[in-house]
DNA sequence: ATAAATTGTTTAAACGTTTAAGCAATTAAA
DNA sequence: TTTAATTGCTTAAACGTTTAAACAATTTAT
């Protein structure tokens, strides 16, 4: 890379000192009460020199980057991807460049990106925790890292965060299906033990006590993460047969819910009439399938503009944490309407 | 946030030099010739007081701060997204970090946020080029500023570069439409002129060409990338109607597709018996459509390894731009084989 | 015993910035 | 006129690193 202009080389090219030009430069000839003159030709130089500033330098001067670190679980999954983006938008308007990356909800990768990006001197995290990660996120907190927690929380945690009503969310979910219908409701989740899952768990556990509908422990089906999806297939055909077969299924995430759809499609079950559905986070998909999907909508755009307003004001001398709750909706669709 | 340590911290802790401390944590005692014991408390001092290395600093001296810059046209379509994620992996394995931004195709856009990306001082940087940024191009190139271009790049200009045959990949993908007996196939793309856009034309010409189908300027849609859905509605009622209506569609991306995927369901066509459908680039939405979309696949992962490759390539001392084509694959589903 | 080589460490400059403090020269006030 | 204030600029230190060069103390060679 040819080596760029720096206020030196102004300097050296107009005979004055570098202080002068870094003055003029940024806005405060006024201040330093440099000569009208001067000024112009400085600034002339600049811009004949094709004059660049060093954020770098500025950087380890000022010790503020204007970087926010962003880590999801996977930017290629489309709810972060399009939080990234909303982030990304957002941080922009503000002055604010993001690198990221992916958790793969794993402690550890978190802990390294984590230690990365601070090692980078981003200005504050964004972070979608990935399980076990409380003490990483508790020790960012000791060391006064702004952060901002989105997707999910730890409730004993006094962090900033964004974030829906979960459990509301997904009782009012189950119970659409209820009203609906359909008796027999199962869930497939993540085998995850953080306090959004487990808050939706809770959420789909009230709405069948709510309507006098017992749970059943078998109803429930825990998936791995990483799991393969001959596992998963395994665990549905399960609830989907037998005595005490489920007649709906409520999903806690968009990946697993098209996961499951290709499977649900491939056994030939038909939705809505032998089956409902309903899911956590919309995708794409979800329109094309024969059935449309019922969803739970999260606001991505509220979600992300309002982590990056969280995180903006923790930069600031007070910062008292602070969470946000945004509205979820129920985008009710065929795939939870029975027809006979 | 709290100071974080520094070699300042650690040389004062144990009243030595800043150098000594340097030399030792950066594994170069031997060669410094630092004493064994001397070595060892440094170590040691260094984990007694949390030490972690400050990258602005590094980068500032050493003028390499191990970051890429991505740029794409938006980091929420999902092809972007999953290539975001491939890089990300392949610039972790190598010690490096991306920042990123999207251009929304906008070459405006796409030029500040360039310049902002190498202000902050990234290695190098992995562009999805928006239409008319040849100049930019050319000129980060001869500002010497290593690059790789992917999905797009500009024919006349030796950069490195990463991408797929498009005309082969549009041409086969056409081709096979022809061969499962429709003739009169439109194609829908972006109003664009970028060269991956016009090979995928060209293709799609030169497949009609070749099965003695002469091409009607009414079958081809250009669609406005910031364009509404209704504009596309219009083209499409359109094109499937009167004496000339099309009887198959090849799109030239995802994010088209899925737009007129929609439009195509509710008009209640029937795919593939009354309209056949061919598009590029796969996504979830595809495999749920009634009728399973048949697309080009990009390797996405190739893609993005070879991209990093080629960027690491560009900053070892020779460094002759270097293209690299990548394999594509037609995906043979249901939305083109006519059943009667 | 002296010179030369080796060992262990420090000094100092540099990367590109920012900014308080200093210093002439000029202008205004006394 | 002398003193004080203002103007226009420079000096120098700092941010956290790296690294060549210098230096004293010790060891080895002659």
């Amino acid at each position: 890379m040819n080596k760029k202009t720096s206020l030196k080389d102004i300097a050296a090219h107009l005979g004055v000192s570098v202080a002068l030009v870094s003055y003029v430069l940024n806005n405060k000839a006024e201040q330093a009460r440099v000569g009208k003159e001067m000024a112009e030709r400085i600034k002339q130089a600049a811009k004949d020199l094709n004059y660049q500033p060093n954020l770098i330098a500025k950087g380890l001067k000022s010790g503020r980057t204007k970087t926010i670190g962003l880590i999801v679980a996977d930017i290629s999954n489309p709810f972060f991807a399009n939080i990234a983006r909303v982030i990304e938008d957002e941080a922009s308007k503000n002055g604010y460049t993001v690198i990221f990356g992916s958790s793969d909800e794993d402690a550890q990768k978190s802990m390294a990106l984590t230690e990365t990006l601070i090692n980078r001197q981003v200005d504050g995290l964004i972070i979608a925790p990935a399980e076990h990660t409380q003490e990483q996120i508790e020790n960012l907190q000791n060391r006064n890292i702004p952060i901002v927690l989105i997707d999910r929380y730890f409730p004993t945690l006094d962090t900033s965060a964004v974030y829906i009503n979960n459990f509301g969310a997904a009782k009012s979910a189950v119970t659409h299906l209820i009203e609906n219908g359909y008796s027999n409701v199962g869930m497939v989740t993540y085998q995850n033990q953080l306090f959004h899952v487990s808050e939706r768990v809770r959420g789909y556990k009230a709405a069948l006590e709510q309507r006098g509908i017992g749970f059943k422990e078998e109803w429930l089906i825990r998936a791995n993460y990483h799991g393969a999806q001959n596992e998963l297939e395994k665990h549905l055909k399960n609830i989907l047969t037998g005595d005490d077969a489920v007649d709906a299924l409520f999903f806690s995430n968009n990946s697993l819910a098209v996961a499951c759809l290709k499977i649900i499609h491939q056994l030939g079950i038909n939705v809505p009439d032998e089956l409902g559905l309903v899911s956590f986070d919309g995708s794409e998909a979800f329109d094309f399938f024969y059935a449309p999907l019922t969803y739970v909508k999260q606001d991505i755009s509220r979600i992300g503009a309002a982590a990056v307003q969280l995180l903006l004001k923790q930069f600031t001398p007070a910062h008292e944490p602070e969470k946000i709750e945004i509205p979820a909706t129920l985008i009710v669709q065929k795939s939870s309407i029975r027809r006979r």
